[in-house]
RNA sequence: GGGCGAUUAGCUCAGUUGGCUAGAGCAUCUGCCUUACAAGCAGAGGGUCGGGGGUUCGAGUCCCUCAUCGCCCA
């Protein structure tokens, strides 16, 4: 076995068994319990990030270890065709050939997309399994596949005859670049530094102005009346006056509204209900005109006049020039306002007036906020609940249509002769109320997050009302990022309850971004995200402009250490280096194994029963202490403490397992014998069970150690008739905690030896006492508890000190040349001929005392105090009592300390 | 403007319901290639827990307030 492990060797190997061994596959079994995860479906488009590398991590871990302890797990796997995101993709391709896709026709176009899918939709697919994810690929879906897509048209049909669906020419945002309508939360808000223009509008047949403020002076084209507020004095004559619009010289009138707000700029507010959102709200209350002056291009209309064809931002310009030349304009201020941009292409949203098709929210919404409510699906940290909830009470009508190609086409047509409107499943021949063949598809495809909604029980069969769906749904945790709380975990829940009547999941675990080392979120235009790929094979990557290569951590260790940095929900700062910790812990535990089968080998381990009489202290204690940490990863995995699930295997093995006890028993190992049996015994079942619990967080790492294990002992525990191991460490059983073997009393026990232990090594490195030099040590204890406690351990004592003689016993001389030790409950002098410094002694003594007076100065303080008396627990002023006795024990022992140095020097 | 989160060792972060002497990893210093591991071993140093106020016998932890940074919504 090679001294560091290398994870290129292994990964591929055990990835590839485990999925020719059907380990992934989730087959229906009414004697099992279901555990159900779908993965959160990366973009064909997609490519593996750091937060795809969390994602997955987490909830590998989560189906990893429910797998091993007995449940029927399922991790859903998939893609998702990302409308915009793809049809953008594949338009860029095709401008590389000068082409645009009007150029090919829809037909054509589509047919572009679904072979750049086949060629390049998988890639993020074969990069989770690089990563270790143990997806049941069998059953891997696509939202544009021929179930999902007929699970659109149902739900589509449905909600249309639920009233739930209906077209309408409202107000929505549009992204001239992607030329589609998007949803609300599709516009994301920026705060920009702009301009406040004052403009002057002249009031008819008068010789007085009044001045608007606005950041948009080119949608005054489309202005159909001025508001201010009903109760604003300073313009309540003029209100029913008419306006000239500057330039259009347009009549518009004034008009009272109370949406306006005296305070801001003049308290005057231009109207134009055709591009702007309270502006169009407004001019339906008070039956305005709508005016459109901005196309689907970005570009002014007929509307606009003289500026028709410009662009919208070159219209401002110009038409600020015009103002000014005609002393319209009363001053400009800066000004800081939000401006909503495309989360696709980060194009600026124009309000637009159009033909939309929308989902009613609102009766989804209370069905989806009851749900959480009732504890129905419970998030995780619980605060995200109320990022939930405020989205949905909040929510409008969710526009769905998008004017794109790639996509659910809606099952919506149109007939061309009695216009009736055919909302369908199946593609209809004629229309049911004139019998016309002449029939027009609707041309518009669904908001992908449609889709995405039916995810849960989509892939699992629906509509139809499959095996899988009635054992499978409703799944048991989503994990996922804030970033699609809106997009997509509130719909899920609302199409849910709709079409299932129950939650798709009854757990969502909110998990923390990924960000750079400096707090900032990762992307490519900053050039300084980190790619997860390289990270596990090694490789090069750029990284703020520079080129950076990397070894290869291995997938186990990028894995453990995003377990290991996952508290709370909180984001994550990433760096390289930071996978150092993963792969060190991964090396050590290699070690430790490689130590163990080197010396199983040759043992050679009989299988007899090992009697509880046989184990020595040392087995006992890592007993014990293996089945706390059993139940404290068994907790923290219960409440998704992923952090504190990476750390207690951690200690427990490097701390416990190699530090102490492997160390303790290496002298057991040399001599053979009935003892060594035993220890190996000890050593094997131990390391059998850090495999376990680490398998969920390391799957390759740990499986290619377990079969090598199986090799040298094939049968772990201390039992007689121990049964054999499997074929594969996945699909083994998680440890359960044997409340028998825990030993508190011992472990107090093993504490104090390692006190002494620890004491001793730190006089030796504080006096240079050469590592092969051995010493004399004097274990002298305040009572016979600490006899009691220590007199079994000498041994382990010397061989874990370096010490050739010990002595133990009640109120022991000092040895006249040595240094001391203060312990609960006793000291410890080492011998120091030819080491002795008493200077430094004196400065080491005088320092402890200093510490300790300072304790027992504030713990008398807490003692002499009434209240703590009276009000604290009787077993905390008890346990403070003792301390002030042992404390005041150890500062008399150290004045006697200082005072024989005195004398001595 | 509203909401949420963060502020603890030089850095990155833990710290469950308030209760032993506030922990870890990295970095630093000292000594070790000790027959599993130098990606390691042994030892050490380092913190007025962002400021202020309050509740309490007792506050890193609960409440109020201020400051700084970040995210989301409008």
């Amino acid at each position: 076995m090679p001294k560091h492990y290398n994870a290129a060797d292994v990964e591929d190997k055990w990835y590839d068994a485990w999925e020719q061994a059907g380990c992934f596959e989730a087959v229906v079994d009414k004697k099992k319990q279901p555990y159900t995860v779908v993965i959160p479906p990366p973009n064909v488009t997609g490519i593996l990030h750091m937060g795809h590398a969390l994602n997955n991590t987490l909830q590998d871990i989560l189906v990893r270890t429910e797998r091993m302890r007995g449940k029927n797990a399922l991790w859903q796997p998939g893609t998702d065709h990302a409308g915009i995101a793809t049809q953008n993709v594949v338009e860029r391709e095709l401008k590389k050939d000068g082409l645009h896709r009007d150029d090919l026709g829809r037909e054509k176009f589509i047919k572009k997309v679904w072979e750049w899918k086949e060629q390049y939709g998988s890639t993020i697919i074969h990069q989770l399994k690089k990563l270790g994810s143990s997806c049941d690929w069998q059953r891997e879906r696509f939202t544009m596949d021929e179930g999902l897509s007929r699970a659109v048209r149902s739900v589509f049909v449905r909600l249309y005859e639920q009233g739930l669906l209906y077209r309408g020419r409202k107000l929505i945002n549009w992204c001239p670049k992607d030329h589609t309508a998007l949803a609300d939360d599709e516009v994301e808000h920026e705060d920009k530094e702009g301009k406040l223009w004052h403009i002057r509008y002249a009031v008819k047949d008068s010789p007085r102005h009044i001045i608007v403020a606005t950041t948009r002076p080119e949608t005054m084209l489309g202005d159909t009346a001025v508001a201010v507020h009903p109760d604003d004095e300073r313009y309540k004559e003029l209100v029913g006056q008419k306006l000239i619009l500057p330039i259009v010289e347009r009549e518009i009138p004034v008009i009272a509204d109370d949406f306006v707000d005296p305070k801001f700029g003049t308290g005057c507010v231009k109207v134009t209900p055709a591009h702007d959102p309270n502006d169009y709200e407004c001019g339906l209350r008070n039956n305005l005109e709508q005016i459109i002056v901005i196309g689907e291009d970005g570009r002014m209309t007929e509307a606009a006049g003289k500026y028709q064809g410009l662009d919208r931002f070159r219209c401002r310009e110009k038409l600020v020039e015009e103002l000014e030349q005609k002393k319209c304009i009363e001053k400009i201020d800066e000004h800081m306002h939000a401006v909503g941009h495309c989360y696709r292409c980060n194009t600026v949203i124009e309000p637009y007036l159009s033909e939309q098709w929308f989902v009613s929210m609102k009766p989804l919404a209370e069905k989806a906020i009851e749900a959480s409510k009732n504890g129905e699906v419970k998030f995780h940290p619980a605060r995200w609940e109320r990022v939930y909830l405020s989205w949905l009470e909040n929510v409008r009508d969710w526009c769905i249509s998008r004017q794109i190609w790639w996509g659910h086409r809606m099952p919506v047509w149109y007939c061309q002769d009695c216009d009736e409107v055919i909302v369908s499943e199946i593609d209809p021949t004629e229309c049911p109320k004139c019998n016309s063949a002449n029939l027009r598809q609707e041309s518009d495809v669904l908001d992908t997050w449609f889709s995405s909604a039916l995810w849960p029980f989509s892939t699992l069969g629906w509509p139809d009302n499959t095996e899988d769906l009635s054992y499978f749904y409703p799944t048991s945790t989503l994990v996922t990022d804030r970033g699609i709380i809106y997009f997509w975990v509130a719909r899920m829940v609302m199409m849910g309850l709709q079409f299932m009547g129950r939650v798709p999941f009854k757990n969502v675990y909110i998990h923390g971004t990924i960000l750079d080392e400096f707090g900032a979120k990762m992307s490519k235009s900053k050039g300084n995200g980190i790619d997860p790929l390289v990270m596990i094979k090694g490789g090069s990557q750029q990284r703020f402009g520079k080129e950076h290569t990397f070894e290869g951590y291995g997938a186990d260790a990028i894995r453990y250490t995003l377990a290991a940095l996952t508290t709370e929900g909180q984001d994550i700062k990433l760096s390289p280096t930071r996978f150092d910790m993963g792969r060190n812990f991964i090396n050590k535990v290699w070690n430790a194994s490689r130590f163990v089968m080197m010396n199983l080998a040759e043992l050679e381990l009989d299988n007899s029963e090992v009697r509880e009489s046989e184990l020595a202290f040392e087995d006992r204690w890592i007993i014990s202490r293996l089945n706390e940490v059993i139940k404290d990863m068994t907790e923290a995995f219960d409440s998704f403490r992923y952090s504190d699930l990476a750390k207690a295997i951690y200690d427990f093995t490097w701390r416990d397992y190699c530090d102490w006890y492997v160390e303790m028993v290496k002298q057991r190992m040399r001599d053979g014998g009935r003892s060594a049996q035993v220890a190996g015994r000890v050593l094997a079942t131990v390391l059998d069970n850090i495999l376990r619990l680490l398998h969920p967080i390391a799957p390759f790492f740990t499986e290619e150690v377990w079969t090598a294990l199986n090799g040298i002992c094939p049968s772990r525990g201390l039992g007689a008739d121990e049964p054999q191991a499997g074929k594969f460490l996945m699909i083994e059983k998680w440890p359960e905690v044997v409340e028998t073997a825990r030993d508190e009393a011992l472990e107090k026990s093993m504490e104090s030896v390692q006190d002494i232990v620890r004491a001793i090594r730190n006089i030796r490195a504080k006096f240079n006492i050469p590592p092969k030099d051995g010493i004399k040590a004097v274990l002298s204890g305040a009572s016979e508890d600490f006899v009691e406690t220590v007199s079994g351990c000498v041994e382990l004592i010397k061989s874990q000190a370096g010490a050739d003689e010990v002595e133990l016993g009640v109120g022991l001389e000092k040895p006249d040349v040595s240094a001391a030790e203060i312990l609960n409950g006793g000291q410890v002098f080492v011998s120091l001929e030819g080491f002795m410094d008493v200077e430094l002694e004196k400065r080491r003594v005088a320092k402890e005392l200093e510490v300790k007076e300072k304790s027992l100065a504030a713990l008398n303080g807490k003692l002499r105090n009434e209240g703590f008396l009276a009000k604290a627990p009787e077993d905390v002023v008890a346990r403070e009592k003792e301390r002030k006795v042992e404390l005041t024990r150890q500062i008399k022992e150290l004045m006697d300390l200082a005072a024989s140095l005195e004398v001595n020097s």
